[in-house]
DNA sequence: CCAGTGATGTTGACGCGTCACTCATTCCGC
DNA sequence: GCGGAATGAGTGACGCGTCAACATCACTGG
């Protein structure tokens, strides 16, 4: 069994080049949006969303559906941003089962807040380093790769 | 202040793709790993250059900077890892501050175990989807993005 | 030698994410 | 209708990661 085909140089860098950057970008950002706006990656995240919905109020399983997250991952996070206040859960007159999640005032003032310098920040750390050759490069690449992953399992 | 400049297309879309990709791709990778090998991504990531240190012994200081670890994560992965058996501390002689973070057999066992199938699964969700070109364009960009990034400012 | 500064490591609190489980409700074949 | 599958949501346990605080030790200038 010591027939395995280890990384290349080229896989190697291109590889390193993915986890490296998983780390450090979100980190980076994750920071500044914490520091400037006081907000989470993971209040970011569901506050766009709401934001941009009409009447700021969507189903959890529609927010869900939009950002990429399972139930139970929305529903821990919707849990903590009500005890801060960002948000407010509501019942749903469509299906008994399902669950609103309305944006608050102040969730929707954090929000405002937060966009244009996070939008700042992607351009400064990220976009602002790529010329426009390797933006479409990449962009069609990653495309390609979240395409041939399974959608939940092997 | 309505004047921020939002992404256009192609910003977007290698923006999307580099998020997307940091969630489902080591969501993916990491789930073949528990499931195949019973390790978890942390686990994987310290043991790697463990196994390739001489004699398994790594101290904590340089063991966090090959992975890029800060000192407080290394500390509570490895106190994670020394319950499961995978790793033992030791004293450092050369400093009595240190610590030394030793392989045990069943740790060397396990990553042994687990990293060809990784190999694998690295090329069959990644690297397979892309062309020798893209590699070489995305291992240059994202190369440059890192050296740009703050080093923990900024 | 000694005080101050910096490096190393650990710990506790807290937020985040997954998994397994539970509960209520809706849907669908019959 | 009715009973079982499927769907939507919440919860607790646990692993992971960051931050702040702390303790220890090394180094350096005087």
């Amino acid at each position: 069994m010591g027939d395995t085909r280890w990384l290349d140089e080229r896989e190697a860098r291109a590889w390193r080049g993915m986890i490296g950057l998983q780390q450090r970008l979100t980190a980076v950002l994750e920071r500044q949006l914490m520091q400037e706006a006081g907000l989470s990656g993971a209040e970011y995240t569901l506050l766009v969303p709401l934001s941009e919905a009409p009447g700021g109020v969507l189903r959890a399983r529609d927010l869900g559906r939009v950002v990429g997250w399972e139930r139970s991952r929305v529903s821990h996070q919707v849990t903590r941003m009500e005890k801060r206040g960002m948000v407010a859960r509501e019942e749903c007159g469509e299906d008994a089962r399902g669950s609103m999640v309305r944006l608050t005032d102040a969730g929707r003032m954090a929000i405002a807040a937060a966009a244009p310098a996070h939008v700042v920040a992607v351009r400064r750390h990220f976009l602002g380093a790529l010329t426009g050759t390797e933006l479409d490069v990449i962009g069609a690449a990653l495309d390609r790769v979240l395409e041939r992953l399974p959608d939940n399992d092997g």
